[in-house]
DNA sequence: AATGAGCGTATCGTATGCAATTATTGTCGG
DNA sequence: CCGACAATAATTGCATACGATACGCTCATT
């Protein structure tokens, strides 16, 4: 069958491949369960078993248990001792020090970024806002993307890697609290508000940034997040079907 | 010798065993690791070799592995391909990220404070306070200890797991840091800033206790930092000599 | 004597194997 | 008909095995 003894998994097998480096094969595992994640190809919940990945993926159970723990470090994933990981399923505490910890470091992006940027730079921010607003009125679901990347953009441009680090990752993790919270689609940023951030930047005026940046935040919560929570376990699922049939459980 | 064939490496032969939980020796490698290299036991830009290490702490390269994996991320450990992990020895400009990156996260946590603190935290405070001037007195070296587990106190107090999460990793690349660029023994905080942080978080004024955080961070970069940045790279150190010489590099 | 090729060793990257734990299903007594 | 229990299956935790790669060394060559 598939047991090929002879089977030399070195190379020209991995179905996704990447480059011939020694870690790149376990990056594009990280990488592939990330992108599925974000994308919601695998929704939160859903559990995620060592064997079925690396089979699928074609690269064995280490370097799976390798991505996983880290998409762990990074709250896109829970692992359970002796229970195995699952896409993360955030609870609204969680969800909520997620946003604010969000809040705090693009705060600190915006005032960084106001009077020290570039005439070059603007015009790549108004270039991208032009494509959210394009983006906006063919009504795509990238609208939602390019929202996300304007924040990236600008982490970037502040110049620290950290920083950046730290916001691409909380802002995968906010992508996911909306997946489970958030109202289907809410445009969740609205490009006017872009847009004034920018004007702030250019004007240098760091303390409007700021807060334009915190409110734009805050706004993107109370617009998407009106938190219906849905649940997702079967036992609250099924609890009103059991009440309509006259059947309750202890 | 030590090759005994019978050798059950399942149990009792752990010399720092920890609990007998499923992944309670992987945590306990981390610790380990950790611990050694805020205590500069290891110092930054030490090879860490994966055998070396699991032999003298009685577990497998799997699960040394894990742990430099995770203090990789944590950016404690540098982990170049195929050529092993190192302690890190971070650039300057990487320090200033950490830094910069620690300060905004800190004014957030003042910020929270202000006004949000209860009558037995501001005792735990104060107490906490008397015990870091009487570790200045005996000129212990616990007082940076100290001084640094203020802060630590103070983002748990925020009620934030990410945020403490956040905060106390920067906090231990500062300490590696300092480590590197650092005077032997500046004593790092001043208490005097720690009391007044205290009063403005009763005070409820959240502009002073933010702006007091951001100065008291800044003041210990400057205080500690004054980084003669002893040179490693050949290349760097030989540059104002070709200079010098009217030699050029590509 | 310096330089470069060739080889050996140390160490990494990844796959796989085995024991242990947990979840699940089928069965039996109440 | 319901709950407890035992056997089974699925899956993890960890160790180990094996091939690959980089580094340092010796040695021949210029």
């Amino acid at each position: 069958m598939d047991k090929n003894l002879t089977r030399r998994p070195r190379a020209a097998d991995a179905t996704v491949a990447a480059t011939g480096s020694p870690g790149a094969r376990a990056l594009s595992v990280y990488r592939a369960l990330r992108k599925a994640i974000i994308e919601q190809a695998l929704r939160p919940g859903m559990k995620l078993p060592e064997d079925t990945i690396g089979e699928r993926l074609g690269v064995s159970r280490t370097l799976v248990r390798e991505a996983l723990g880290r998409l762990a470090l990074e709250g896109l994933v829970e692992l359970k001792p002796n229970r195995g990981a699952s896409v993360a399923y955030p609870t609204l505490e969680e969800a909520r020090d997620v946003f604010d910890v969000r809040r705090g470091l693009e705060r600190m992006v915006a005032e960084t970024l106001a009077g020290r940027i570039s005439k070059k730079q603007v015009a790549e921010l108004e270039a991208h806002v032009r494509l959210e607003e394009a983006a906006l009125q063919s009504g795509g679901v990238e609208a939602i993307r390019l929202a996300g990347e304007f924040h990236i953009k600008l982490v970037e441009m502040t110049g620290n890697a950290l920083l950046s680090r730290y916001v691409q990752e909380l802002s995968s993790r906010c992508t996911l609290i909306l997946a489970i919270y958030g109202r289907p689609h809410s445009s969740e940023c609205a490009v006017s508000e872009h847009r004034e951030l920018i004007e702030a930047f250019v004007q240098g005026d760091a303390k409007r940034a700021a807060e334009l940046m915190d409110h734009h935040l805050q706004a993107v919560v109370s617009r998407a997040l009106i938190a219906p929570r849905v649940e997702q376990d079967i036992r609250d699922l099924l609890a009103p079907y059991a009440a309509s049939e006259g059947l309750t459980q202890p």
